[in-house]
DNA sequence: GTCGCATCTGCGGATTCCGCATATATCGCT
DNA sequence: AGCGATATATGCGGAATCCGCAGATGCGAC
């Protein structure tokens, strides 16, 4: 999860035109991807195949967790003694938990958390987030409307 | 982008199991997944349609910011006065901004950004997110490195 | 009952996917 | 310069997939 293939080699623009379309659509054909970029199909379907298994992008499905009957979203704050790369890594061994970045500012770790219920978010943040060893304290962000979610960074 | 159909009803557990499918991998061919749920192809079409059309579900390929040479990640948190949901939309509309969501707690928006340099951030934070009027304060949190991030939440 | 709507199935043709053989370009090494 | 090794490209043919359409099936409203 956390070892990712150091690939500092940077994208040449036609893997970024590709990215680009499967961020608009993670179906489009490669016959129709090549046609645009002026690759042939099995070049397109090559480059995919290599971008995803380097970790550069993968494509699937993004749902939106209101929609599925998760009705508690919130980011968690928490502020850590000691080694906050192990904290955050316990933080990411709960289920609930969907994104967990390390940070640099008055919180160590941002954990973004979906719950079905009230009940069951006390639940994680009591028992099972404020237990962890070197947590000291959390503080908690409730979503109440999601206004943005976009996935097509770093083209255009 | 804010004008989400309310579809407050619940999916059924086909529907359920089909995003399953299409959460590890956006591209399995909708006769496989048939087959795996008990539905002809052509029904496993339509309900993805449908998923998709309603927003329940996009298919996209997402990606690593850094390997896209993305290097400066933040969680932005914002107090405001005033009307939270049309600064949220003023926010929304900042190219960096990858996602907002309207919050409960001791911030009233949270914006995550991504920046090609701490230039670029230090302008987004100064000159045009506490521009925004309304915008009483921000605290920025610095990405340091992203531990997890999961595109699978409401099932299993 | 039956009308209307939503959803499912089956089917045929166009398209796409996928593996393989082969071509070309680049790089490192002697 | 010569020569492999590697990476990436193309073309091709067969299997699989996608996609629209016509026709069943199920269910609620009246």
């Amino acid at each position: 999860m956390a070892d990712r293939t150091p690939r500092v080699q940077q994208l040449d623009d036609i893997s970024r035109a590709i990215i680009e379309h499967l961020q608009a659509d993670g179906r489009r054909s490669y016959a129709d991807i090549g046609k645009a970029v002026g690759l042939s199909e099995t070049a397109v379907r090559n480059r995919v195949q290599r971008l995803v298994d380097a970790g550069v992008m993968q494509i699937v499905a993004v749902t939106d967790p209101l929609q599925l009957g998760f009705a508690r979203q919130a980011m968690v704050g928490i502020r850590t003694s000691g080694d906050s790369t192990r904290i955050a890594a316990e933080v990411s061994a709960l289920p609930e938990v969907t994104y967990v970045v390390l940070t640099a500012g008055s919180f160590d770790v941002l954990a973004e958390v979906v719950c079905a219920s009230d009940d069951e978010l006390i639940d994680l943040l009591n028992k099972r987030v404020r237990a962890i060893d070197g947590v000291v304290a959390t503080e908690s962000f409730v979503y109440l409307r999601l206004v943005k979610q976009l996935y097509d960074w770093g083209t255009q």
